[in-house]
Parts: C-alpha cells; structure tokens; sequence
DNA sequence: TCTTGTTTGTTCAGCCATTGAACTTATAGG
DNA sequence: CCTATAAGTTCAATGGCTGAACAAACAAGA
C-alpha cells in the first residue's frame, strides 16, 4: 500500500534528513495518547526543541497536524501547547466487497471513523463490473460526506476477499471472480483523481488490528466462509515475496483429510472453515451460521459444542505451526471466531501448549479481535492515513504541486 | 547478532546521514562482483562522485577497504582504480558445538574463509564447560593464525544446535545441554575482550547461504540428526519475538502421528528426521546414516529409495504450510538433506505443487545449500562480519577509541 | 502587586554532509 | 602532439540540525 517503502539502498541526502524527522514527530504525535507539546516531542524523540519547532511548522502549514487551545495545564512553568492530527485534512477512503455486501467507511489522521456505510449487494449475481459500478455510487456518497466534515479524501484501498496481484484479482472463489481488473479511473465518479489499490481483506484486517491494538507482531486469523489471515512483523505488515502471505486456510492439518476445493487435502478450512463447522454441528445449511453457533453453544448444545472443540483443535494445530515457524507471541482471531472464541480457545490453547516447542518458556496469547468485523473495512482506511503518517514528506509534496 | 539495528524511530542527525552513505558505500564494493571504481559507486549509488571520494577515504582510512593497484582497463579516459573490501583488517571468528565435533572458522570481509579447523569431540561424554575450554583452545589458535595473515579478529559468534535466548542456551537436546550459559570473558583466552554471542545452528546456516547465493528471501531447512530452519526475509534474517523463529522441526504432519520427544505427536521430525529416516530404509543403527542411504539410493535399494520418498513428501507436507503462510519463492535444503536432495525433491516439489495455493502462479523453487555442511561456522563467521558491513560507522568509532 | 523560578517556544550563529561545477589527472586515438 | 573522454579532487553554496541565548507564559511566595 506505501507507494514505495524507504529503501535502505537509497543515497541519503539533507532532504531525507528532515523526511525522516517530519515522519519521526508525526509518528509521536499520533502515537501519544495525550496531545504532546513541542517540548515533549522532542524530550521524547531526542530532537532538539529547535528541530521539532520548524518540523510541527511544516505540518501545520501542510495541514497534517493543529495545535489546540491552549489549556490551563498542571505544574510550574510555560504551558505547553498540544499538538494533536489533524481532524479536518486528509481522510483515507477504506472499501470492502464482500459475498453479500458491499461497505465504505472513512477515517481521518487520528484514526476516527468518520463515515461509514454498508449496503447489502450479492456480488455472485452480479458481474464485477456491476459490482464496481455499485461500489462507485457508494464511494460517491462517502466523498461528498466527508467533504462535508472539511475532511479531503487522499487515497482509497478495496478490501476483497481474494488473491491479489498489482491492480488485478487472480481470484476471489467465493465471489466467483477470476482475473479481475480495478475499475478504469474514468469510471469512479468522485473517486476519479485518487490513488486506488486493492488488497486482500484478511491482509487489510491485520492492519486495522495492528492499530486498533496497539500490539507490534501477531498472527492474524480471520474465520468467515473462508479462512483468511495476516501477519504483523514489528509493526509492519508483512506480505511475502508476492504479497500472498498468511494464506493459513489451506495450510495441511491432515495430509489424508478431506479434500479441499483448493486442489489439496485435509486443509484448515475443511475442519475450521464455517461450511465444515456447520455441518459438523448438525445445523441446517443456508441459515445464519454464526447465530446459530452462539446460540447453540450458549446453550450447551452437544453436536455444537464438539464442532466448535474439532475446529478449534485443527485452528490449534496450524497456528502452532505457525508459531514454531514465525515465533510469534499473539493470535488473534477475526471474523465470526472473534465472537466464537470462548469455545474455540480451550482447544486451540491445548494444542499450542503441546505443539509449540517453546510453549513453555514463552506461550502465545490467544485473543479476539478488537475491530470484529469491520477490521477489514476500517483496515483499508488506514493503509490510506497509514501511508500518509508513514511519509508525510511525501503527501506534503503532492499537496504543494496541486496547489501549485 | 548486529549490535543494534538503525530503530526507524531514532532522530536523525547529519552524523546519521554519514553513517548511512558509509554502509551504502561499503555494501556496493563488497557486493559487486568486479571492484567498482568510485565513480561506479557513484553511479550505481545514487550519490555524488564527491561524496564517494570523501566516504572511501574515511573507509580507507578505517582499514575496511583498499585501492587496488591501477591496472589497465580497457576504453579511453582515465582509468578508475577499483575499490576493494580489506583484505587486511577486520575478521569475524565463527564457530560451531555438535555433537561430535568443534569446529572455528574465520573470514574477511570479501567473505574468504582465512581460517578453518575442526576437532572431533562428543559433547555428550564431557560437560559444558569442558567444551568451553577446548572450543577457546581452538579459537586461540584461530586469532593466533588469522594475526598471522594480518587480520584482526573483531568478535565471534558460536553456533549450537539448541534454542537460544540472549547469552544462555535453553536447551540443546541432542548436546544434554540445559540452561547453559556463554563462558566467561576471562575463560576466554585470546578472546578474551571480543564481543561475543551465540545463535542457533540453523538460523546461522540461514545467513551463511544467504551471502553464499545472494538470494534476498528463502526458507533455510536442514536435516541432520535435528531438523532445524532459518527464515531470512528481504535479505534479513527473521528471528521473530525470541529469535526462535524457524523450528519446523516440530511443526506437525499428522495430529494423530508418533509421539516425538518434544511431548507433541506427528512432529516432521518424526517423519524426516534422520532417525525415521533409517528404521524406515531398514538401515542398521549408529552406522554411518547419511553415507549408508546416499550409497542405498544410488543402487537403487527399495526400501531407502522409499524411505526417502516418505521424508520427502513429509518435508514438502511441512513446506507446503511454510510457504502458504509467509509466500516465499525459495526453499534451500541443507544438512544431509542437500547430498539427499534428488531423491527428496519429486515428492517436496509435488506437495507442493499441490498444497501451496498459489503455487499454480509463482512455483517456490527447491534448492541445494550452497555451503552444505559448512553453513552454520562460516554463517556464524560472517554474522560477525555483517554487523561491520551493515554499520560501518559503529566499528570505526570503536576503533577510533580503542586506538586513542 | 511584584519578584523569582520554571518551563515553553523562537531566533540565530555555527557546524556538518552533500551538491554541483570547475579543475586536475590519466588514458586512447588520430 | 593534440583532442576527446572519463576519473578523481577541490571548493563555494545549500540545507538541516544543534546549542545557547532570549522572549513568553505561568505558579508560588513575599
């Protein structure tokens, strides 16, 4: 999603310097949970107070930070004015195409959700480019509601449940698209001038998690139809020599199991995919899955319960793999697991406990997504703001020739 | 292994910026094949032939890299004297516990192994610290023999087949070591006042090859006695939270499978392992394992033909998971999988032509350690190395203090 | 109310690394 | 011997950070 990611095989000139530093105090004032003052930044970044007073001019001139009222604050001395992000400025447009929906949401620099908007769509009776068309009317919607709150939009990223490559879908199974183009610019009305990217959803939720929580590596794992995943390396999302990394679902559980769609055998989804849970719960096919799970185990109901403890079990032994593998110290789990993880935990914990050959010195954590499911959808919005926050020097710089 | 790595988040002085053009610098000699003159640097680099002039003389002047004698080159214009990495200077001192033998090593930093001696010794008949001492005899005459060559030693790392945190090693099983700690400077010797550390064997491994075949990303996995693995990710190794990272030795085949000694059941280490490995090609016990199967093998011998046809597809089982998760175009076999490899590689390669989701787009390749049963020492030698390459400034400045 | 002490934020001279252009050095070819 | 070409060096200019001095804003005590 960063256009392009610093690369430490680049020559270093005095501009870096300050692209650097601009990044640098932006992140602390982001980061912080109380506005940081000019003197606090640089006490906390180790920047003179000289330094960080000419850097928090540029953003404020850029429209990236504001200083707030100045407040009567405790203790001797100048108060210091806070520094907080920008609330009016640049807004990331996250989108998400799913099965049976379609959703758009907005986030400004703080990382607060200020528009937001599903609309039930089965994309499996409608052709892409219908589905584009749709979601163009809803971006449409979103640009005008966020220019309403003096927000500008800066970028879009669509979430889709699928493989990408570049700008094109390889394939998303269950929407059933193959080879799937972005839509043309000239055909996305208001988004028309805006950098667009698509990505995988389960990728983009590990993302959104990644800043909902705080935490720095985890192991994403989203369970809806299919089983989806995403891995956070210190802070960064980590996407593999194609960017087709935490394709846990069809990891092999049982190298004799059922056969899968994929081609393959005994893969995760065929023990903890939502088709495989339901059926071996009893339940009947077509309904509201996930409720009925939840009802059902709320109230002990046998078949469910022992689904719930198989699919946890097989989740167990993949994510042990994946954490002798990665040596990763937090799962956290998405999609409908996030709300089934009361059954699901005992046995995945098990497992780890016996399968992870450093459980003992260092067990993983288990937990439940703290976005639920709209990791994805706010997860594209901030690899919109995240781009900006990562290279404000950037930004900065095609603000200026658009002014120009 | 590097002391500590440039953090994104430390502010940047003009002085960084010199340390930064100082590692681009020196990265570009040490890795272009013929030695580039400064005004190659330059225009590989990205920097001023000004720049470059001034950054090779501090290096030259640090004794990391030298002018070459100004030979002939072909066209018209004045003739560049190359630029080459020391051959006098700093050197890294490698070395390696197995279980039955000890082994030193040391290189420059073109990478040249200067130094090398191994001595048989079964760890499992002497304690800790009787390794210790007969492993810092060995090292002694390393820094007697590389001093000889005019080289300086300027640190070691010791690699172990065991789990490694910080300065003590976990536990090693198949050394009996627990909880067994780094010997003391003074034990020491003539290594006394070099930096020291330890790492794990694989991991280790997975450096050395990366420099051997300059491959940017692959997943390292050697079977000896062990299974062990080495991630190395953008041309970094992965440690992951604890350094652990890589033990697909215990990620598990078959949840049902044979119980392994690490309290899991269907570990790949039961499956490919060199023990399995053996009862299953029906070879006799404590013989020569390796030796015995590649000698089965070539006249064709059922069983060990079958055997190997097992652990492949076990491996490639393992690698399939491995590959799903991280998307990684390459695996590299080492240990005595790389002299088994071509009996190995139809069954891996059909595993994972099958289990790997996107194999259909981006096949990973399957590969032979390039430094076969040297990779651990000499990846241990050159951790040592990297770290003066990957900051050069830091080593300039301790050589600054402790010439003043 | 006035003074003192404390902290914030700004200003400015000094410093440092890079740049770009001019200049010197070294070679090939006519 | 002269010209063209490329390598390497020198040097003033530039951009960005630092440190110290200074102005601004506040609390506490007399």
């Amino acid at each position: 999603m960063p256009p392009r990611p610093p690369r430490r095989d680049d020559p270093v000139r005095q501009r870096s310097l300050r692209d650097h530093n601009l990044a640098l105090v932006l992140r602390h004032v982001t980061a912080s949970n109380r506005p940081p003052s000019r003197a606090e930044i640089a006490a906390a970044s180790g920047l003179t107070r000289a330094t960080v007073s000419t850097i928090v001019d540029e953003l404020i001139a850029g429209g990236l930070v504001a200083e707030l009222e100045p407040v009567s604050r405790s203790g001797v001395g100048r108060p210091g004015t806070g520094i907080v992000p920008a609330g009016t400025g640049p807004a990331g447009l996250g989108m998400e195409v799913n099965v049976d929906y379609l959703a758009v949401c907005a986030v400004d620099l703080t990382g607060a959700v200020r528009h937001r908007q599903v609309r039930h769509l089965d994309q499996r009776e409608h052709s892409p480019a219908q589905t584009w068309q749709a979601l163009a009317e809803l971006a449409d919607q979103a640009v005008a509601a966020v220019a309403a709150q003096r927000l500008t939009p800066a970028g879009g990223v669509i979430a889709v449940p699928g493989l990408v490559e570049g700008d094109t879908i390889r394939i998303a199974p269950n929407l059933g698209w193959q080879q799937v183009a972005l839509p043309r610019p000239e055909d996305l009305g208001g988004l028309r001038d805006l950098p667009l990217d698509v990505a995988n959803e389960a990728t983009l939720a590990a993302l959104g998690e990644r800043h909902a929580t705080g935490l720095r590596s985890f192991l994403y794992v989203s369970g809806e139809i299919g089983i989806g995943g995403g891995i956070v390396l210190d802070g960064e999302l980590f996407g593999g020599s194609h960017g087709w990394a935490g394709e846990i679902g069809h990891v092999t559980i049982d190298p004799q199991g059922p056969d899968c769609h994929c081609g393959s055998r005994g893969c995760l989804e065929q023990y903890a995919g939502e088709e495989a849970i339901r059926a071996a719960a009893g339940l009947r096919a077509g309904g509201a899955v996930l409720a009925d799970l939840v009802d059902g185990a709320r109230q002990g109901d046998g078949p469910v319960l022992d689904a719930l403890e198989h699919a946890g079990t097989a989740l167990g032994v993949a994510l042990s793999g994946a954490v002798n593998l990665l040596d990763i110290g937090t799962v956290v789990l998405g999609g409908h697991y996030a709300e089934l993880i009361d059954w699901l935990r005992p046995a995945i914990e098990r497992e780890l406990a016996r399968r992870v050959i450093t459980a003992r010195w260092a067990p993983a954590k288990v937990r439940a997504s703290a976005l639920g499911s709209d990791a994805a959808l706010v997860g594209a919005a901030r690899a919109v703001t995240q781009a900006i926050l990562d290279d404000p020097a950037r930004f900065l710089a095609t603000r200026a020739v658009s002014a120009a």
